[in-house]
DNA sequence: GGAGTTAATGATACTTGGTATCAAAAAGAA
DNA sequence: TTCTTTTTGATACCAAGTATCATTAACTCC
């Protein structure tokens, strides 16, 4: 499975840019969110950050994550497990996968969607603005280890 | 928006065939369900339940929402305000969309998600079984009425 | 239709994920 | 370095959802 590559320095960079502090944190939470391969709930993540940083406040984390799906750096996984784990966001529009078996999360080529989109207004005569899209099953490694 | 048709009996009949016995919450229950025409958390099925039954039980709602969800007859809506909300599945596969103006859900046809589907399949190499799609926008309605 | 059996219900207590508060600590500006 | 303001961490809090269990209501069998 092709691993993504985040640069921390952008999402700093994204916070300077919004106006906020950049705190210590703030990095912590950044690269705990930027090095996972599996979708992390809040909870999580401050369990992860604890361990190097183990003061940190759990409400801190809670306000971390909505501060960074806010801004766009991480989003939503909507499906199994619920509805409250996060991975990071990739610069262009993808489509999300998981694996059922590993857990681990792989970015699609999100052109279909975007022909999926047009097709659905056309048909409807909606106006479609936004899309949330899942994708589930088994990823090739886990294929080919059956 | 065209408004979608749930025959009440076949719910308490799909609830019979499972072996559950058929109650007068059940009944309350798929009645509110296959009439709302937006998506309702099991909070908001509760409030509707007590009007008609004022001691329905809050746990009892929960259960049957749950019930309801096991049994594919209602399905949950992922997206803004929550991932705690739930409308009736249509017997075919369909793509919900949800109006974010008049809160209304419409159902759309899933052949384009199918396609969509193939083409990831094949370009990624992942086996996908499963898929949450939900598409959000202004319905033809709201945009007429604009 | 009535008695017995078993599942469903409702009231309550409880757990858990998430939020509000506020004094103390840490960033940034001067 | 000092001052100001944001962020933090500890705590208390809230709300959605779950477990428990005595009571009630469906179904079964006669």
């Amino acid at each position: 499975m092709p691993s993504i590559t985040i640069n921390a320095e952008d999402w700093l960079a994204a916070l300077d840019e919004s106006g906020f502090r950049v705190t210590t944190v703030q990095e912590a939470l950044i690269d705990i969110f930027a090095h996972s391969e599996y979708p992390l709930s809040a909870e999580q993540a401050w369990e992860a950050a604890r361990r190097s940083r183990p003061k940190t406040g759990r409400a801190t984390v809670y306000r971390m994550v909505e501060k960074l799906e806010n801004l766009g750096l991480i989003r939503r996984v909507h499906g199994y497990q619920g509805c409250s784990r996060f991975v990071p966001t990739l610069p262009e529009l993808v489509m999300l996968f998981i694996c059922l078996d590993c857990g681990r999360a792989d970015y699609l080529d999100s052109q279909p969607l975007d022909e999926l989109i047009q097709r659905s207004e056309h048909a409807s005569g909606h106006h479609i603005t936004d899309s949330r899209l899942q994708l589930f099953g088994a990823c090739a490694d886990c294929q080919q280890n059956a």
